[in-house]
DNA sequence: CGGAACTTTGACACATATCAAAGTGTGTGG
DNA sequence: CCACACACTTTGATATGTGTCAAAGTTCCG
């Protein structure tokens, strides 16, 4: 069933703490320099723009690795040790961070076309774990090959502080998010960002369906699962949106966009 | 009062929508070569560890302009062009952010030896408001000519890679503040947090000056005022600390420090 | 000295959490 | 293919933490 010619799946690793020799692309996996034609990769791969033809040459000598991650399982886990950025190539990821004492928190939602494992730049470790919410492909790339390259590729390096930097904004409207809004504001915005980000990959920007339970939307947003599941059900009473199960439809943008407005200080 | 010789203080500038030409280091601004002896930045300028003589004198090259920044005044505001970072030499800011509807909230502080600018990068313009919150001394880092250098120092660009990550980091632990504990949690979090800041730079541990108001930790953590005064208030009936006004001391850290594990899920 | 900004404290309101139970869907093994 | 178990979702009743409003106290600064 699965083509295993050039993509294997990954092993299901469970987390031994100590156990970081076993880093994420065994040897098993086949390497495949990819052409990245046809990948729908926004952000990582693809400073196009700005390339010259031998500077796309120079990047064919970055080898991506491809690997498939089965639903539920780990692309990396909390304290493995930071070697590949991870593109997605299709699929769905949940990030969760943790802290000292057990708490963890989604902080993220991975998508086609996003960069995952940006976190263990710093400490050189991963600082949380990304679990496919669905059956997933992502492109790992060697984040000291990328280095090199950016040394001699100034757009690259330009194009990857960006996306680092975007991270860091993605972060500020989750903190304001976090910091001053009510359930409503929080789910109308988790709302409009998915629809804007399924848009911005060709599907559906008013229909789609819900790859995380409720329970991870809440941890996402910081409310509990049945706040999350009541404000779906308002939403739903007032049309703004029509929910069943995990299929959303978006029935008012402009109206999901006004609950932003209608309780600001 | 003032020395002018090699520091000027930066004009107060309102912000007016669309005036960017006049940006962050006006042409009044004595450039100085500091060889950064003496200076205190731990996070950018000082990637000596991995540095040769020769790449230090190649660093050498790139300008550093100090300017002065009085309290109450703004580095540099919402919209402002991007092309500086400023590394904290002392004094202490608040960045504020932003959302459409006219709502904002503190997003971090930044004392000596810190890094303060990075979320202009991606956007090229900067995406929150820097204010001193007492009169204070920084060091405006040209973004292109420092992007030049790392080029040519690999140290240098690794260097800058973590500082960025770096601040992915505590904006997940951010988030995880605001999502996932509630108030007496979030200040104890917050005062740990000043105090092994305050220690890194030689200050005292267990002794310190609020620089920011009630309002502007509350804006930080998510609370309003009242609910961050009476965990002050709280936190002293409890002996954990002394409060007095900005002063406070910290009285039984480890206490502190159970706080964050009492309410644990 | 007076006023402004900030802080503390109290009383009460309200949004969300908590606890509980029923309902729905989904996948698996017989 | 059915039946069962499990995970997830919805909804209700109640509890609680934090917000809101108000007033008094404190500090700071002109």
């Amino acid at each position: 069933m699965t083509n295993n010619t050039s993509l294997r799946v990954l092993p299901n690793r469970r987390h031994l703490p100590g156990n970081d020799a076993a880093v994420v692309a065994p040897a098993g996996i086949a390497q495949c320099h990819t052409a990245c034609s046809g990948c729908n990769l926004r952000e990582l791969c693809r400073p196009c723009c700005g390339m010259t033809r031998a500077e796309k040459e120079i990047a064919a000598r970055l080898a991506f690795v491809r690997s498939r991650i089965r639903r539920g399982d780990a692309l990396y886990r909390y304290g493995d040790r930071f070697s590949y950025l991870y593109a997605v190539r299709n699929g769905f990821f949940k990030s969760i961070a943790m802290l000292e004492n057990g708490r963890e928190q989604v902080t993220g939602f991975s998508m086609a076309g996003e960069v995952l494992g940006l976190d263990g730049v710093a400490p050189e470790r991963h600082a949380c774990n990304a679990v496919a919410l669905e059956d997933s492909e992502v492109c790992a790339i060697p984040f000291a090959g990328l280095q090199e390259l950016a040394q001699e590729i100034p757009a690259l390096q330009r194009h990857f502080y960006k996306t680092m930097s975007r991270e860091i904004e993605r972060e500020h409207g989750m903190m304001l998010q976090l910091g001053s809004m009510n359930a409503e504001e929080r789910l109308a915005m988790f709302l409009l960002d998915l629809s804007r980000r399924f848009a911005a990959r060709g599907y559906s920007r008013s229909e789609f369906h819900l790859r995380m339970t409720r329970e991870e939307i809440g941890s996402y947003l910081g409310l509990k699962f049945e706040t999350v599941s009541r404000t779906f059900s308002k939403f739903q009473e007032e049309g703004l949106i029509g929910v069943q199960q995990k299929f959303v439809s978006i029935q008012d943008s402009a109206g999901l966009q006004q609950v932003l407005c209608r309780n600001a200080n």
